[in-house]
DNA sequence: TTGGTATATCGGGAAATTCCGATATACCTT
DNA sequence: AAGGTATATCGGAATTTCCCGATATACCAA
C-alpha cells in the first residue's frame, strides 16, 4: 500500500470522522442488525451513512477507500456489509509517522 | 489546526518526501549557504526545489502548505529562506493517530 | 418468482488540487 | 542606484476529488 494513498484516505471530514466512529463503536452507533455485534463484524453501512448525512452512493465510496487504505476491514453477513477499524493498518500508519516523518 | 488539512498536506507523494528528507537532511543535501547548518535552521527552498524535480513556485507553496499544516517552521537569513522538521507537530499528529483513530 | 432491503457501481457537474511560467518582492553586492 | 540571486505570489490549464442521483447487484422473505 502506497502510504500516500493512506493519507490520501483521511484528508477528507467524513472518511476521518468514519475511521474515529469505528474506534469506538458502541459511543457512535446503536445496536446492528442480524445480531451482529461491534467487536466481530463492527458496524454496517446504512448506520455510517445516516450518522454522515452524506449519500449512500458517497458512504459506500468512501468505505472503499478507506478499506483500500487497510485501514478498515469488511464483512458481509446476509444483505449487510459490516466495516470495522484494523488495528494493524492504523498501528502501521503509526509507525510510518514515527520512523519516516 | 485542523486534522483534516494536516493529512491534505501529507497526502501528496513530494511533500511526504520533503518532510522525510527534512527528518534527515546531512542525509539527503548539501551544505547549506550562508554557513547555515542543519540543526538550527534547517534547508533552504532552492535545495529542496532541486532535489524534488518540481518547479521553484510549486515547491514554495508546497513549502508553505506543510507549513500552515505545523509540520515544517521556517527561519529567513539573508536571501534564503530555510526549512526544518518541526517536531512538536509531527509528535501532536502521531498523538492523533494513537488516540482518535 | 416477485418484491423488498442493503450495498456497490456508474456517469457526471462542481469544486479543489496539481503544477507550471510569469511576475513581484526581498535582500545582497558593487 | 543597478543588477543579480532567492523566494513568494499570481493566473491558469489539466487533473483529481467530492458528492450526488440513477441504476445494478446481492440477498432475503413470502
Amino acid at each position: 500500500m502506497d502510504q500516500v494513498e493512506i493519507f490520501k484516505a483521511l484528508s477528507n471530514k467524513t472518511r476521518l470522522q468514519i475511521l474515529g466512529w469505528l474506534k469506538e463503536p458502541a459511543a457512535h452507533f446503536p445496536e446492528q442488525p442480524a445480531g451482529a455485534d461491534f467487536e466481530t463484524v463492527g458496524v454496517c453501512v446504512g448506520q455510517i451513512q445516516i450518522k454522515s448525512g452524506l449519500s449512500q452512493s458517497t458512504i459506500s465510496e468512501y468505505l472503499s477507500i478507506l478499506q483500500r487504505a487497510d485501514l478498515i476491514s469488511s464483512t458481509r453477513i446476509g444483505q449487510w456489509t459490516y466495516y470495522k477499524r484494523n488495528k494493524e493498518g492504523v498501528e502501521k500508519l503509526s509507525e510510518i509517522i514515527n520512523t519516516a516523518l
